[in-house]
Parts: structure tokens; C-alpha cells; sequence
DNA sequence: TTGACAGTTAGCCAAACGACTAACTATAAG
DNA sequence: CTTATAGTTAGTCGTTTGGCTAACTGTCAA
């Protein structure tokens, strides 16, 4: 069973809870969001929600072809408060912050034609490394 | 900076978790007494509890020969109760508190002595493999 | 002051982990 | 039905991590 040590070793990456971060103040964040997130390929990104998702911290919904996924409304209040007030001292996470607003003023088929490079949505993306 | 990734990959070590679970009960434990919990050896003891003293997570008291470590008391408390209540549901922990028992009844010197081979205190423990 | 010994540091090895590419599954559109 | 495409699974590779032994540091006692 173990199950807080699953959760802390789902936890204790910095690209997951960089994810875990973002759903505090997205609610919802679709496969493709996440990998324009993270920046990584998206088999990395699908096996570190699949990690969050075994550890019962993010939950899925397919909507068609995409999958998105939430916090699942759930988790220890203890836990999200440790999370949520000492996450403010992670580097980096205020520039996440506003990464998300562009990422999610773009629909997920845009996103999606867009990480196939064919430059869509807001040029402000980060994303040229 | 990254505090909270530091404490989280500090946590989510099984043998780092169980040290934690049993200071939540018995306030201070010495170096010797944490190689008999655990079963590793003092040079792996040691640097576990090195990677939770940086992490904020436990402190440290040097006593002559000994050290002892402690929770510290600035943990904050909406961790702490999380961790108290998820504790509960890690298998094999009711068996670490009832070594716990038997070693926190020995004195450091015995419980030394007794790690070189030279049998003594309690012949309850279960170290034998 | 010298020897014994508790604990840490250094160096090594096997197992676990995070990233990638490639192959597969499933859904939507032509 | 066929093709394109979003996401997952499988397989590989380099890095990190947890364990060990051995060498080192510092404290007590003879």
C-alpha cells in the first residue's frame, strides 16, 4: 500500500510539481498544455501525469482526443496547504505563472498544431529554449 | 532555493520516512539507535539523516560521543499533521514501533556495544535477519 | 598521550529514474 | 475506410540515488 510515500516520491520531481503548481490556479490543464508547460516530449509528460494519476493527486477526464486533468478535489487540506503556501518559494514558478496565462489563451487544437511547429497562437511563447 | 522539493525528496525515501515516523513518537533518537532501526549501516544511517538535517526536516545535538536528532519544532504544522495521519496506512510501521521499544530501552553505550556483535540488552531484538 | 570507538566523508556499484525515440492505440475528419 | 493526430506504452541511455566498505575526524578513557 505506501500510500504517502507514493505520494511523496510523485511529488518530490521538480517537473511534477511544477504541474501540481500550475493546477492550483488553472483547475484544468489539458496533455498538451502540460507538455507546452514542461517542455519536454509528450511520452515524458504523459508518464509523469500517469505517475500524479497512480498517486491519486491529479485525476483525468478524455474529452475526444484530448485528455485533461484536475487536482482531484480530495486531497488532504494538510497537504495542499503545505504545498500551496511553501511552493511560493520554488525558482522559477512566477515565470511558470505567466507561461500558463499564454498557454491557456490558446485552445488545445491550436496548441497542438502549433507543437507540430506550425507557429500559431500568441508569439509571446517562451518556447525557443 | 527550492525548500519544498528539498523536503519532499527527503521524505520520500522509505528508510528516511520511517526515521521521521518514529521521532513523531519518541522525540529524540541517537545515531546508534537509527542504524538499529533501520539495519543499514552507520555510514548509510549517517548520511540519511544528513540529507534530513539540510533539509530542515530534523536537528541535530552532539552529546560527547553521541548525536542525537530530533524533529524540529518549526515543522510546519500542516505537513506534520498530514504526514502523522498518512503514516498510519505505511506497512511495516507498527513493527518499527515496537523495535523502537526495545532499542529506546537499551542506552546508547549498550546498544554500541551490542552492534560490534557483543550480545547484550533485550535478546528481544530482531535483528537476526 | 595513546588507544578505542561513534559518527562522517569518500569512493564504488547496482537499482531506480527521467529524458528521448519509436511503435502502438484510439478518436476525428476526409 | 483511410488518413491524420493526441496520447500512451516499450525500449534505450545517461544521471541520480541508496547501499556497502574503507579511510578519516573527533571525543572519551586508560
Amino acid at each position: 500500500m505506501n500510500k504517502p510515500l507514493e505520494i511523496l516520491k510523485a511529488l518530490s520531481d521538480r517537473n511534477r510539481l511544477r504541474v501540481v503548481a500550475a493546477l492550483m490556479h488553472i483547475d484544468e490543464l489539458c496533455a498538451c498544455q502540460v507538455v507546452e508547460l514542461l517542455h519536454v516530449t509528450g511520452a515524458t509528460a504523459s508518464r509523469h501525469m500517469g505517475l500524479l494519476l497512480h498517486a491519486g493527486i491529479v485525476e483525468s477526464r478524455k474529452d475526444g482526443r484530448w485528455v485533461y486533468y484536475r487536482l482531484v478535489d480530495s486531497i488532504d487540506p494538510h497537504l495542499f496547504q503545505w504545498l500551496e503556501y511553501e511552493l511560493k518559494s520554488v525558482a522559477g514558478l512566477e515565470a511558470d505563472r505567466r507561461l500558463l496565462e499564454t498557454i491557456v489563451a490558446c485552445e488545445p487544437e491550436e496548441l497542438c498544431r502549433r507543437q507540430r511547429g506550425e507557429e500559431c497562437c500568441p508569439n509571446s511563447f517562451n518556447k525557443g529554449k
